[in-house]
DNA sequence: TGGCTCGGATAAATTACACTAATGTGAAAA
DNA sequence: TTTTCACATTAGTGTAATTTATCCGAGCCA
């Protein structure tokens, strides 16, 4: 009768084995993402329960004593183990080549970043991307899938609501910080407005949202693509109009603002397409799974900012 | 670069691994010390992780899915791994016999109910306990711990404090709700009063120390063993006195009650007792350390009662 | 047929645990 | 002597796991 009590915790022989690759707390918790003081806690604990030292700390520097050095090789295999035989009842068919097709704005400014993640949960898949403007085309391209801008209105695919867009103003924090206090709408009349080349009436439509009907039609800047647009922001002195899905992150960094809480929700909107019926295919169902994951997460914070409840 | 990312929480895994031995949700929850939902939300997180179905749900019962049956296999061989690589470390020459030489009272009150603990935490130690009423002669004897009760006097040992006590009237339950709340102790004075053979003198003590100085002294009926005492209190109609260590777990199972939070302290108490030098012999050690663990974590209960703010 | 029991699922409330932030310590470097 | 570096420590906080309470469906039983 197996119980597997005296085992230690998980995070526990991660945060050893990570000190004894690195042989530094400070560098093993960086890897980890928590501070230095969590992977103290951690090792000290683990330490305690079997009674025996794993390093020697000196005041500059971190040795494995001998117990740790046995004892890190035989946890390691039992790791790789565990994590083998899951990973393969997970990913098991789910492998191979997967191929994104994606609007260029949306792979830089959303996937880029994130993708990673993917590919760290799925080894076994190998993801390429490709950025062009035009819709990929599943019978005369070799994509799986495809995360295409639009209304959702195409034939002959399988299509699902992956965003929803609202469109608001931001700039940049110099600007930002310049209009003080809950700045009126009206304030924008006074700067450099820019847009990008899909939608030039949009500025007219937040103006209005905004209760500013009054205004002259507005021209402003004009960028053939949005990652132009949002990149000239940074060092301008002027507003945006940023979508949520492109502007998100640099929200978060606080590199972009968003100064008004005013927003219209987009006509266009993000959808996951793929040849009809693949959808559930192992490899395109898992990636489906992570990628409506990662979007509810991502969008948490734009959420955030306007349900109104935000301090920015 | 090993992360051991996409490992699933060690509690999960136990809660599939028990879950798939009893085929039971319900005796996998027994078998952990936990509530049936605990292990229905384990085992939904673990099948949700990898994304494939672990068991079969019937009405009645529970089966194993093909993929299961795989998965089992091979998380049990890492986890005996792992288990088996720590247990070599943290005991280390900790094994062989251990020879406990007890009180019958404190064994049967006290240890009995606790020393399977350490035996699971140390497989490879083979405890025997030998309770006798005289102090066990190390010299004489095969014995390498001895728990003794007195004040901690004993010449050629090494010893250390275990618990100290304190002494006070218990009753059953039924005699207990017959005094409503807040009972005065005057009304002992109706009760019959048992104490044991030890310290007929105590219960003189104790009713000076509740301010009743002038009462006549106690005769009351008097045990050769604290544990037949306790037997008797069980169904009469009467107050005993009790001491924590003796008490401790009967209070919690609410089987004896304490009513009246005055307490004194004994003059005797329980040591640590063996051969000097010896105490930092490896299975030694582990013994004394599990055992002042117990014994902290068993007395918090009658810190909370004699603390006062405590509601039986 | 209706009521009962059994085993698992689920939602909301509670509890436990890991983490962070702030600060401390001691030794080497400057 | 002061600064810096790496780990330790402590108190407070937030998230995740667990419990409590309840539900649900199927077999059982009278």
């Amino acid at each position: 009768m197996r119980k597997y009590n005296n085992i230690p915790p998980l995070r526990a022989l991660k945060a050893f084995e990570a000190s004894a690759r690195h042989l530094s707390f400070t560098k093993a918790a960086e890897e980890l993402f928590v501070t230095q003081a969590a992977i103290s806690h951690q090792i000290k604990s683990l330490e305690d329960m079997i009674g025996v030292k794993l390093f020697k700390r000196y005041n500059r520097s971190l040795q494995l004593t001998t117990e740790g050095q046995v004892y890190l090789l035989s946890i390691m295999e039992a790791l790789e183990k565990l994590e083998k035989s899951t990973q393969q009842l997970a990913n098991r068919n789910a492998k191979g080549m997967l191929n994104l097709s994606l609007l260029p704005s949306f792979a830089t400014k959303w996937m880029a970043k994130r993708i990673w993640k993917f590919q760290d949960k799925f080894p076994e898949i190998e993801v390429s991307i490709s950025a062009f403007e035009w819709l990929a085309d599943f019978k005369k391209e070799d994509i799986d899938i495809s995360i295409r801008w639009g209304k959702g209105d195409w034939d002959d695919v399988y299509c699902e609501l992956l965003f929803e867009e609202r469109v608001f103003p931001i700039c940049n924090r110099k600007v930002y910080k310049a209009l003080g206090k809950n700045p009126s709408p009206e304030v924008l009349l006074d700067y450099k407005l820019h847009h990008d080349d899909f939608s030039p009436e949009d500025w007219d439509m937040w103006f209005t949202e905004a209760g500013l009907s009054q205004h002259e039609s507005i021209k402003g800047t004009r960028y053939s693509h949005s990652v132009m647009m949002l990149e000239a922001i940074e060092n301008s002195e002027g507003f945006a109009l940023g979508r949520t899905t492109l502007v998100i992150d640099d929200l978060k960094r606080k590199l972009f603002f968003a100064p008004f809480n005013i927003s219209i929700k987009s006509d266009y909107a993000y959808y996951f397409v793929c040849p009809k019926g693949n959808e559930t295919l192992p490899k395109i169902a898992a990636f489906k799974k992570w990628l409506f994951a990662e979007a509810q997460a991502s969008m948490q914070y734009a959420e955030e900012i306007f349900s109104g409840n935000h301090q920015q």
